[in-house]
DNA sequence: ATAATAATTGAATATCTGTTCAGATAATCA
DNA sequence: TGATTATCTGAACAGATATTCAATTATTAT
């Protein structure tokens, strides 16, 4: 009975042919809090860019200030800078000054985690 | 002399203060395959939108087929078939025709783990 | 102080992205 | 066959985003 149609209204009031009502109502009750899942996608989001990508891959071997950065990505401080205060609003990296330098490095271990997973699956 | 500034022309040609010369082309010498880079990118990038974060995590539990998705987050369908799309020519969910209907599941191991390691993040 | 270096910030712009809409495929059933 | 259901596709538009540029803050050196 499980693959029978069902057409019915929905919650929202809407008529719509939902063919198993049940994974839906499953899914609605095994998804995360809203707020979670906004700011997990942010992380993903934020990794997503290839030039932020490039950042926090080089950051997994050793702590760079901004100019170093720009002169490994070749590209201006000032895009680099509003790069990692977006990698830093989502603590994947964290920054400390020294001097006028300020250099960076990754936040925690999930981090080089995070990229070995998503290494793993583009070479499998 | 690790920390001492050095000014020098970069082999584009450009004339810029490089603090640590030896981290930067040390990050240039581990730097990954540019194609893996913007590949490991795009997959991120992907993950990086709510409705298709939604999408993996309800696929996390069981198969499920575009209609029963759209009901799942109030969307359209054509919505929805556009980010399965985009999923799948990532790699990320395979699907399975069964009649008039396609099944979409998670295509392997690794995204279950990426979501996981993910969240072990945004919970910290 | 003044100058120089490192990094940040806000505004502007060109580009990219997600959804909607209308129409096209594909499979099933009367 | 024609009708219905499920899914896909391409164009278009509104909203988001990355970089550049100019100006600013913070630190160090003279």
């Amino acid at each position: 009975m499980s693959s029978s149609r069902a057409s019915l209204f929905e919650d929202d009031g809407c008529r719509v042919g939902v063919v198993h009502m049940r994974r839906v109502e499953e899914a609605r009750r095994e998804t995360i809090a809203e707020r979670d899942l906004e700011r997990l996608a942010l992380t993903y989001k934020v990794l997503g860019d290839p030039n932020r990508l490039k950042i926090v891959m080089a950051l997994k071997n050793v702590e760079m200030c901004v100019c170093d950065l720009a002169a490994f990505l070749r590209l201006s401080e000032s895009a680099v800078s509003h790069q990692l205060r977006r990698l830093k609003d989502l603590a994947l990296v964290r920054k400390r000054r020294e001097g006028q330098r300020i250099y960076y490095a990754l936040d925690d271990d999930h981090v080089a985690e995070l990229l070995n997973v998503g290494l793993e699956h583009v070479r499998e």
